[in-house]
DNA sequence: GCCGTTTTCGGCCCGACTGTTTTCAGTCG
């Protein structure tokens, strides 16, 4: 059993214990027990026969125990009767918004229900509004999260909640009364799925804002209305959150708001052992540091006052930052400027929307010093991938395009080469040699199981003309699942063979994930930060792709596209 | 169920909002 499958037990464990009305901090035990699987370092299994696993944060020896169980016998005995005793139903209705596990139990012990259906026709009858704890309001809010389950629950890619979030920010700022405006929660942190967006305003006239904020966004639907926040449905569907907070409060604010709920717990408890209490409106106490009112403390000056250098919004997930920030060995993490170029570019001889000449165009006016040509290979038929003759010709084009000087940015000729079924390349070394630089991607047998493919990848990293891996686990955010893949040992595979791993900054793959550059970066394995565009604006994802890179801690010396033509040349021509 | 410079018991982050209540419970992040 994988770690996905077992964080997964353990996510149900803990709304199971919800609804059987557990002590809450035991349920929490199970979320970060699930957490703390998902986000471990290499093999869980190495992990399990080694005996380590009781030495990460969150998992004591109950829990090593369950893990054991499950990763060595497949199934746990505890989990097993916990399923029987809880009506499979309940588990769905978990989803409701606005149903706990408390309301769940009412629903459930005096009206019997135990089905999303069954709840709909007690509301519809009216015996939902009679129960104690119930009303009339409440049982018309359950109408509508059935009604609208789906769109309610949905959560949206990086990229697309950015865009809608920059629109937002814009239209805010103009609105007067309004003193400083930042995005905050997930978004900020660059998580690569986002549930809400959340906006932070600093003003001193919330109550007035709020009003004019209303007139002019025209939200399709006010979900909350508050004094301190509202929450609403934008036109385009996605639902916003907007706090109001006084301009001196805003550092506390923004760091309350970006989270995680996690790291701010930490910050918390960093607070209270220095005897102060910390809340988004300030830190308070005897001898707190901001007892004098005079300037508005930042961020900066909060993690100062808890012993801690600033903290970038990326790293603040509770995985190691802490530990990092008081050993002084927080990374320098990557920024937009560092970049100056990019691998994986598509044109309109595969199956991409613009020309060569187009591409090439699109980034010199990004001021990029090179970019790298990528097509598909002959087997990818349906992305109308080059034969050889194909190949050669565009490569012919490129080089006369180089030598006319024609453009600024150098163009590096390549190609995205499909990994057969067996791990061998689409095109014989021959013809490979011939290029500057070789991605190589799985595009089809995506659910061979996980030895297979691990060998399959391990195979086309070992292939000499190989540059690096693209898109490795095939994931599409919100739509498909990554493939089966050991990716502990495709990493060492690339360590070992000094091949390079893209971060496919495409807005839907964002892969390979963030949780797992850390390790790679430690084992010397270098990332190049890849658009994989099909259309000149597809080259502004390098955007989405800097902020998932900072998310895995890596910094400009990791990133192969931060070095110069020269430098760039010079480790092509190794091969 | 986890955890420990307040250490093997007794805590466990903290506030906003809604809807049901008439001071608070439940849910959410």
């Amino acid at each position: 059993m994988d770690r996905k499958e077992v964080a997964k037990i353990f996510e149900e464990i803990a709304t199971l214990l919800e609804l059987q009305g557990a002590n809450p901090f035991r349920i929490r035990a199970y979320h970060n027990g699930a957490r703390a699987i998902l986000n471990l370092e290499g093999d869980l299994e190495e992990w399990v026969h080694q005996g380590k696993l009781d030495e990460l944060a969150g998992i004591g020896a109950d829990l090593a125990k369950k893990i054991e169980t499950l990763v060595d016998k497949g199934k746990l005995p505890f989990y097993d009767e916990l399923r029987r005793s809880v009506p499979k139903g309940l588990l769905e209705l978990m989803q409701v918004p606005g149903l706990g596990g408390k309301k769940i139990r009412a629903l459930h012990e005096k009206l019997g229900i135990a089905s999303l259906s069954a709840l709909k026709s007690a509301c519809l009858s009216g015996e939902v509004e009679k129960l104690k704890g119930f009303g009339k309001k409440t049982q018309e809010n359950l109408l509508d999260a059935l009604a609208h389950q789906e769109a309610y629950s949905k959560r949206h890619l990086f990229w697309e909640a950015l865009e809608e979030a920059e629109t937002l920010i814009g239209k805010l700022r103009k609105i007067p009364g309004i003193v400083e405006v930042e995005i905050a929660g997930s978004l900020r942190r660059g998580c690569e799925t986002i549930g809400d967006i959340d906006i932070l305003i600093g003003t001193d006239d919330p109550e007035g804002v709020a009003k004019k904020i209303l007139t002019k966004l025209k939200p399709s639907r006010l979900m909350a209305r508050g004094s301190a926040k509202i929450t609403l449905r934008l036109p385009e569907g996605m639902q916003a959150d907007l706090r109001f907070i006084a301009p001196e409060q805003f550092g506390f604010a923004l760091a309350y708001f970006t989270g995680s709920k996690e790291h701010n717990i930490r910050m918390r408890e960093r607070a209270i052992a220095r005897g102060w209490r910390l809340s988004e409106y300030g830190l308070e106490g005897k001898k707190s540091p901001f007892s004098n009112k005079a300037k508005a403390p930042t961020e900066k000056d909060i993690f100062h006052a808890l012993g801690l250098p600033y903290i970038p919004p990326e790293l603040r997930e509770d995985l190691g930052e802490f530990a990092a920030a008081e050993k002084g060995e927080l990374p320098h993490l990557v920024e937009e400027g560092d970049l100056r170029g990019a691998f994986h570019n598509h044109t309109s001889a595969s199956d991409g929307e613009n020309t060569l000449e187009e591409m090439v165009k699109a980034a010199e006016n990004l001021g990029w010093e090179y970019i790298g040509i990528s097509d598909h290979s002959r087997s990818s038929f349906q992305a109308n991938g080059l034969s050889e003759e194909r190949v050669l010709s565009q490569v012919d084009k490129i080089h006369k395009l180089n030598s006319s000087k024609r453009f600024s940015t150098h163009i590096f000729t390549g190609i995205e080469c499909d990994i057969l079924r067996t791990g061998e390349l689409d095109f014989p070394d021959s013809l490979l040699k011939k290029l500057d630089f070789v991605i190589i991607s799985v595009h089809n047998a995506l659910q061979q199981d996980e030895k297979t493919m691990t060998a399959r990848l391990i195979r086309a990293i070992e292939n000499p003309y190989t540059t690096m891996v693209g898109h490795v686990t095939g994931r599409l955010l919100l739509r498909r699942e990554a493939c089966k893949l050991n990716l502990n040992k495709v990493i060492d595979a690339c360590a070992a063979n000094g091949k390079i791993i893209e971060l496919n900054a495409q807005s839907k793959r964002l892969d390979m994930d963030w949780r797992w550059w850390r390790s790679a970066k430690e084992k010397g394995v270098l990332c190049s930060i890849n658009p994989d565009a099909h259309h000149t604006s597809d080259l502004l994802y390098l955007r989405a792709g800097i902020k998932i890179a900072r998310k895995g801690w890596l910094e400009a010396k990791n990133i192969f596209n931060t070095r110069s033509l020269a430098e760039v040349s010079r480790f092509l021509s190794r091969r």
